[in-house]
DNA sequence: GGGCGCAATGTAAGGGCTTACATTTTGAAA
DNA sequence: TTTCAAAATGTAAGCCCTTACATTGCGCCC
């Protein structure tokens, strides 16, 4: 389509009697232009309905004062409490924020942080760790800084703002065998790209091996986040021969999913079989019975990590945070029938 | 932070032995270019990481193929399902999408507008139409072309894709009068800035009128799009002294706040009180009793709204689109008690 | 009244890319 | 081989800002 010629700083300043750097001025430092010159400049301003370029801003300041973020999915409430809580704090900064999502796909993944950075993002928040080298030496090549939430590591080169997935995994599985279960299985998310998924897994298989119990009677089913596919995964270890006593659920969505067809199916949650969650977003308060899961600290852990970018962009450095989770007790997990 | 030189069409051109012109078209329009030139191109650039500038892109090229989107809030579902459609659909034509969020503040909404305007998006998606006369005049001014989503007009100067939210709440209470419900409230969203919820609560008042109900005997509490600000108002019905036989809900998220609320008092759904939602988000289904509730096409939509996008990029026209919404019966609503 | 210092404003050089138009190269036909 | 249109490539103007530096204006002191 014609683009119609729109207002340019240029024709503020010819408007105005000044010049374009007056104009330019009243807009970003107004205090450095004399009130009466500020007052003519943006009544032109508003006249001609003038916003400034973007691209040519950026250009010229050789900053954007934008954070970048890219998440797996916004089609799930996994990541919106985290990143609503990070907008704030980025709002609350002056700065701005564009999110990108990548459908947990990490070729998906590589192409949006590359806009982001054509962009010109003066920062990028990621999810977890597991990608491509060639990504982080991209980043660093381009001293971008980033901060990676939702995981945590001590000895990585990375800044981390997040949780240990492993360890929060490890307590819920050892919680579970404390009940009394030994025939135990798991609805792990798609660990192949997602180090959350895998470390969740990794957690249980120690807790396991740890109270003796063979990984030979230990069923893992890998599935999407969505109701329905986790449903079909826990169909499928329900008609197992071995029927577990328990299933561990990668996170809360397919722990719902794995409820829910419970119910259709007949099958009593929690008597015949208990089930547990990940990550404690709101549904597991809707769903009946209530969910047990393991909580994690999203609205802190969203706002460190702005805080962790704009450190690392003020002062060129910054440092991990870890959080803590902790594992919320309802009605899902209870001991198994003898 | 201090911005380390960063690698140029030019310095791509040089390294190549080509002129940037050259580079550019091997970027942009790979075929025009002899193919043993392009690969020596392609080389130097992925040798050097060369990413294109957005900005300088944008600026030279005036256009972004960026298309944005400002939603009222990604912190819960309404959004979610449909935007996810528009994403896929935007990309399957090769372009971008940029999103932000307005909190349902009209302030924020016209900042983000500018914002994402003044990044260069060459189209908008916007849900609904409740907002100043100015920023339609400001979009048509600088002739960014644009399609309201979530809702729909016959006879409006705008483009619709979206369905007649007075129509299907509407139908919605007169079915729950046809269950022979006489004592009415309503949990409505904030009206203010809203046209969706307002046109929600129209179409429930005018059945209510139509079935000769007098309005006083009509309950309404705005609230919120909270589990916890829709208990409250749940429980401010629930207290008064005509409690109600049944709650139409201007969501479902405040379906189920008023579900969770009703069971921690005690209050049996539905056969105390019936409840009823709109939108049907997956939480509806999880909730129990299952929640009697308008079902809205989201994904049907959302694809729609990008193809009218495109349309209106490409022809300089395009014309509204109405959906037709349709009431999932569950659990929630049953026949008040004698 | 002259001089000084600071505040206000102006000048103009980029910043990295696209693309219209100009020029060169290529290869097929004569 | 020559010729010439088409294909490939090059040249350079322009897109719209910010900001370092230069200039002007102004109030005040001696």
């Amino acid at each position: 389509m014609e683009k119609l010629q729109l207002p340019t700083l240029e024709d503020v300043a010819r408007q105005a009697n000044v010049s374009t750097a007056t104009v330019s001025r009243c807009l970003s430092r107004p205090d450095t232009v004399r009130s009466s010159t500020r007052e003519r400049v943006m009544e032109v301003v508003s006249e001609l309905g003038y916003t400034p370029n973007f691209g040519a801003q950026a250009m010229a300041a050789r900053r954007t004062n934008t954070i970048g973020a890219v998440i797996p999915t916004m089609d799930n409430a996994i990541f919106a409490k985290g990143l609503q809580a990070f907008q704030e704090e980025i709002s609350k900064q002056g700065a701005n924020l564009l999110v990108a999502s990548s459908s947990y796909k990490k070729g998906m993944e590589e192409k949006q942080i590359r806009s982001l950075i054509a962009r010109g993002v003066d920062g990028l928040l990621l999810i977890g760790d597991d990608r491509d080298k060639e990504i982080y030496e991209y980043l660093e090549k381009r001293h971008i800084p980033y901060v990676l939430a939702w995981n945590y590591r001590d000895k990585a080169p990375h800044t981390y703002v997040g949780f240990n997935n492993f360890q929060a995994s490890y307590d819920m599985a050892k919680l579970v065998i404390d009940y009394g279960h030994r025939r135990v299985a798991m609805i792990a998310g798609v660990t192949e790209g997602n180090d959350r998924a895998f470390d969740r897994l990794a957690g249980v298989r120690q807790a396991l091996s740890d109270s003796n119990i063979p990984q030979e009677s230990f069923l893992v089913v890998e599935s999407e986040y969505s109701f329905d596919a986790a449903g079909n995964a826990f169909e499928k270890i329900a008609n197992n021969e071995h029927r577990p006593t328990a299933i561990i659920c990668g996170n809360d969505v397919l722990a719902v999913g794995a409820i829910i067809r419970a119910k259709s199916l007949g099958i009593n949650i929690p008597e015949e079989i208990s089930i547990t969650g990940f990550d404690d977003i709101e549904l597991s308060t809707v769903v009946e019975p209530g969910l047990t899961t393991v909580h994690v600290p999203h609205r802190r852990m969203g706002t460190s990590a702005a805080n962790a970018l704009f450190a690392a962009l003020k002062e060129q450095k910054t440092r991990s945070r870890k959080f803590e989770t902790q594992i919320i007790q309802r009605q899902s997990l209870t001991a198994p029938r003898k």
